[in-house]
DNA sequence: CGATCCCGCCACATT
DNA sequence: AATGTGGCGGGATCG
């Protein structure tokens, strides 16, 4: 049949390896296309006939997207493709005639080409994670389908989970809408939020323990269950969404699963899920009904949504191991903490309000949700199902009252739960194998967590957090509080937080990260939860976010005290990361506000506020951005432990998250990430980039500056890394190279690292120098927003980080602009505000508190770069 | 052999 | 009825 069709269609050429339709295809363009997606072709058969499929062959055979595809079956095969470029076009009938099996199976696109995932990334690469508004985007089915190369039921697959995530919006049958990811940080806000509700508990009993979850708990957990059915909270379609129509179809699972899947993520402090809690979870209704092939198919249809999650760069797969055995899971990998409301940011752009924050912060909160509920609502005729969500959703729609009190009324419910839960969880602790709810997190060799506890733990911990930016979409800033605490109980952890440091220091840090403004993305603050943290930096990606996520309203209420318990055992899970990778990050705002201070006032919380003032408002003035730098470092760290403080606690108060928002206004912060060598590879990232940027896109690095850097850990260590956003031309030396380099990479892939260090940033220095004296001189003075050596930053005066604390390690920051807002400067500044701020954290943007962590010990110039301190200075 | 998940049938929705 | 959507699960691959 093959040979027929192919004579008539086309005379194609023998060429390569692709089947028949290949051929077809290559008739047109036969260099190109190589690649020919196989299943047009192969099935053309039944209707190669049809306009439809000529079109697409045809479309495929143009499109550029197809050579790469190809390009890239040629790097996953190269040997094949010496050998035979042109082996076997036949298809299997054809295989009969020359080719062997083999060769043909070689040739044959391999499942992992044809992969959800790597579709999804190929779909991605065609949009700009930012879009101008100005820019059309719309996406047709029928156009990518065939530019892909595949059927459009397998766009359907990416575009229904990226609409659930308010990526793409449908506008008309076959027609979508790109918006990217200007407002992902709202969307996951909203989830994380409505995650809460409905699965906060849960997501916390099962971390501890499934099934005694479930069975003690099984009628709560079928209350929320049931609630989270309702589609329309979450989703929240776009405003407008006429079509109310659309509610019909069955729910669309995929989307719903979707978003509560991610809810998943957003309420877990581990921010790890296992597939079978969350098939678990999302089998609707069933508690126990669930059959197992319905199991099964929901598993299914996860994978589904990991995939393309996973090229968004969302989470990454990691497993998990239990008592049971090992357990496939994802770790989410984006951005954790979301700025208070936000609903505004949406279409400012990040940098562009300068003030606002506050305002808009205090305000927004619900505003995205009553819209959406309004929204629902009218729709809601519908949703026959589930009368109670209706209700529910209409409440919240009220900022005010409704919802409090609901919340108010799960919270007594949680707190049952959590003492439960708690329990457990102490009885886990008490186990050395495993802590409850870490247990689950932890995994042992495989990736890069670990469940044994290292000895050390060295989880730095981080007390600063920043608060949230200005940016629009908010970042987040808030969850840290709660589990900061907890954090920072840890006892060694203790990190560094000095009173009034802006950093935190952790021993042996893998990373750090500094916020300098930030878009999108989160800051990742801090490490709240722990384990998750420190977890994922050391592992990898980019993600830098992971944290904390301790969110607010459920947590507060259920657990208070909980959460500090089952923290002490995460941290040390933490601890464990692999050896020795610690990271620490460090944040330099935060937010505190919390009147609470009262655990110790000194260290962490009121650290945090100082942090506040650590806000730059380097995004304002342009872009700010903040270098990075870092040295590697070598190891000792532990020592550091020394100079931690512990924060502590506490509880920060619940409101507090809130607070933040204010904070977030505030302009940004310059965050930094630096991941230890341990860990693989070194990330930098830049605040201000959105979260997403990181995983994405390579388009992106190009046009702005890279939001995040990969350096193999080796190669840091001999070098530092600067990023900087802010400034087109690279200055230092190696950037250029380097950049070029960090370019091409995608960060989506972890696998990517590069042996070289990479440098991003426009304006980035780099300075190879190690850790102890790094840089000064690389950096040029330049930019006006940061500096990174010392010298410079003084003269600037805005902002340093030094590392004064740190050890010596110098890295400054400076910012140059925008002192006002900065709370960064260094000592001189810091006396009279520290006072300050101590006493109004939260309100004053920028009294600038900065701690400095005293030198403790740690001096090293290895473990300069631990400590970043910011102003450095007293101490006070 | 369990984990993944591609593939595409087919039902339901929309036009 | 045609076409758009997308649930669903068999069974092929991968590890």
């Amino acid at each position: 049949e093959n040979i027929f069709d192919r004579s008539r269609m086309a005379p194609k050429t023998p060429i390569k390896n692709e089947p028949v339709d290949l051929s077809k295809q290559k008739a047109c363009t036969p260099e190109r296309n190589p690649i020919t997606p196989v299943k047009l072709i192969d099935r053309p058969q039944p209707d190669p006939w049809t306009p439809t499929a000529n079109l697409k062959m045809l479309v495929s055979a143009a499109s550029p997207d197809m050579r790469d595809r190809e390009k890239k079956k040629e790097l996953f095969r190269p040997i094949e493709n010496s050998e035979q470029s042109n082996t076997p076009d036949l298809l299997q009938y054809d295989m009969i005639d020359d080719c062997t099996v083999d060769e043909f199976e070689k040739q044959r696109p391999s499942r992992k080409q044809k992969s959800l995932g790597l579709l999804c990334q190929k779909f991605l690469a065609r949009y700009p994670s930012y879009p101008l508004s100005t820019e059309k985007n719309t996406i047709s089915l029928d156009e990518v389908a065939s530019i892909l190369g595949v059927e459009r039921r397998r766009i359907y697959d990416i575009v229904n989970v990226l609409e659930s995530l308010h990526l793409v919006s449908r506008v008309a049958k076959n027609q979508y809408c790109w918006h990217g990811r200007h407002n992902l940080s709202q969307t996951l806000k909203t989830l994380q939020e409505a995650g809460e509700l409905q699965y906060g508990e849960l997501m916390t009993f099962f971390q501890h323990k499934e099934q005694d979850s479930d069975y003690k708990f099984g009628e709560r957990k079928k209350e929320t269950i049931p609630d989270s059915q309702d589609r329309p909270l979450l989703d929240f379609s776009e405003p407008d969404c006429t079509s109310a129509s659309a509610n019909s179809r069955k729910d669309k699972s995929l989307r719903i699963m979707s978003q509560k899947f991610v809810m998943l993520f957003l309420v877990s402090k581990t921010k790890i899920v296992t597939l079978d809690i969350a098939a678990k979870i999302l089998i609707e209704e069933t508690q126990d009904t669930v059959d197992h092939s319905k199991f099964k198919t929901k598993v299914r249809r996860l994978y589904d949504i990991a995939n393309v999650l996973t090229s968004l760069g969302l989470i990454k797969k990691v497993h998990v191991t239990e008592e049971r055995g090992r357990k496939p899971a994802f770790k989410w990998i984006g951005p954790v903490e979301f700025p208070g409301k936000t609903d505004e940011l949406r279409g400012h752009s990040p940098t562009s309000d300068p003030l606002p924050g506050m305002q808009r912060g205090a305000c927004a909160p619900h505003k995205i949700c009553a819209t959406r509920r309004q929204r629902f609502t009218r729709h809601a005729s519908f949703n026959s199902t589930q009368p109670c969500e209706g209700t529910r959703r209409k409440v919240s729609s009220e900022p005010n009252s409704p919802r409090q009190e609901r919340q108010d009324e799960y919270c007594s419910k949680m707190i049952n739960l959590a003492a439960v839960c708690r329990q457990k969880i102490e009885e886990d602790t008490r186990n050395p194998s495993i802590t409850s709810p870490l247990s689950l997190l932890q995994v042992p060799g495989d990736s890069e967590f670990c469940v044994n506890p290292l000895p050390q733990a060295v989880f730095p911990v981080v007390q600063a957090d920043v608060p949230n930016l200005s940016l629009p979409n908010g970042i987040n800033s808030q969850a840290l509080h709660p589990s900061t605490p907890a954090a920072c109980q840890t006892e060694n952890r203790k990190p560094t937080l000095l009173p009034n440091q802006p950093f935190l220091c952790f021993p042996s840090s893998s990373l750090f990260m500094l916020c300098s403004s930030l878009q999108e993305n989160n800051l990742r603050e801090t490490l709240p939860t722990t384990g998750d943290m420190g977890n994922k930096r050391a592992e990898t990606q980019a993600t830098v976010p992971p944290a904390a996520s301790q969110k607010r309203s459920s947590h507060k209420c259920a657990s208070p005290s909980a959460p500090v318990d089952d923290q002490e055992p995460a941290a040390k899970k933490q601890s464990m990361e692999e050896s020795d990778v610690p990271l620490s990050l460090v944040v330099p705002k935060k937010v505190f506000e919390s009147p609470k201070a009262e655990s110790i006032p000194g260290s962490g919380c009121t650290s945090a506020s100082h942090l506040e003032a650590f806000h730059l408002d380097l995004t304002s003035p342009a872009a700010p951005e903040a270098t990075h730098k870092e040295s590697t470092k070598p190891l000792d760290s532990q020592e550091q432990e020394k100079w931690s403080q512990n924060k502590d606690p506490d509880e920060p108060s619940p409101g507090k998250e809130h607070i933040s928002k204010e904070n977030a206004n505030q302009p940004l912060l310059p965050q930094y990430l630096y991941v230890q060598p341990t860990a693989g590879f070194n990330f930098l990232f830049s605040a201000n980039q959105a979260p997403g940027a990181i995983s994405l896109a390579a388009s992106q690095l190009p046009s702005l500056s890279v939001p995040c850097v990969m350096v193999p850990s080796a190669a840091l260590a001999s070098f530092p890394l600067v990023c900087s956003p802010t400034v087109t031309s690279p200055l230092s030396p190696v950037p250029e190279g380097t950049f070029s380099t960090a370019t091409s990479m995608n960060f989506s892939m972890s696998g990517l690292a590069s042996t070289t260090p990479v440098f991003v940033g426009t304006t980035a220095v780099v300075t190879p120098k190690v850790s102890p004296a790094p840089s000064v001189d690389p950096q040029q003075p330049a930019h006006p927003t940061l500096h990174l050596s010392p010298v410079l930053a003084s003269s600037c005066g805005a902002v340093k980080l030094d590392s004064p604390v740190c050890m010596g390690h110098p890295v400054t920051l400076l910012k140059l602009q925008q002192p006002s807002s900065a709370p960064l400067t260094p000592k001189t500044i810091r006396p009279a505000r520290h006072e300050a701020f101590f006493k109004t954290p939260g309100s004053l943007g920028d009294p600038v508190a900065w701690k400095k962590n005293e030198g403790n010990q740690t001096r090293n110039a290895s473990s300069v770069q631990r400590r970043l301190e910011i102003s450095s200075t007293n101490p006070d």
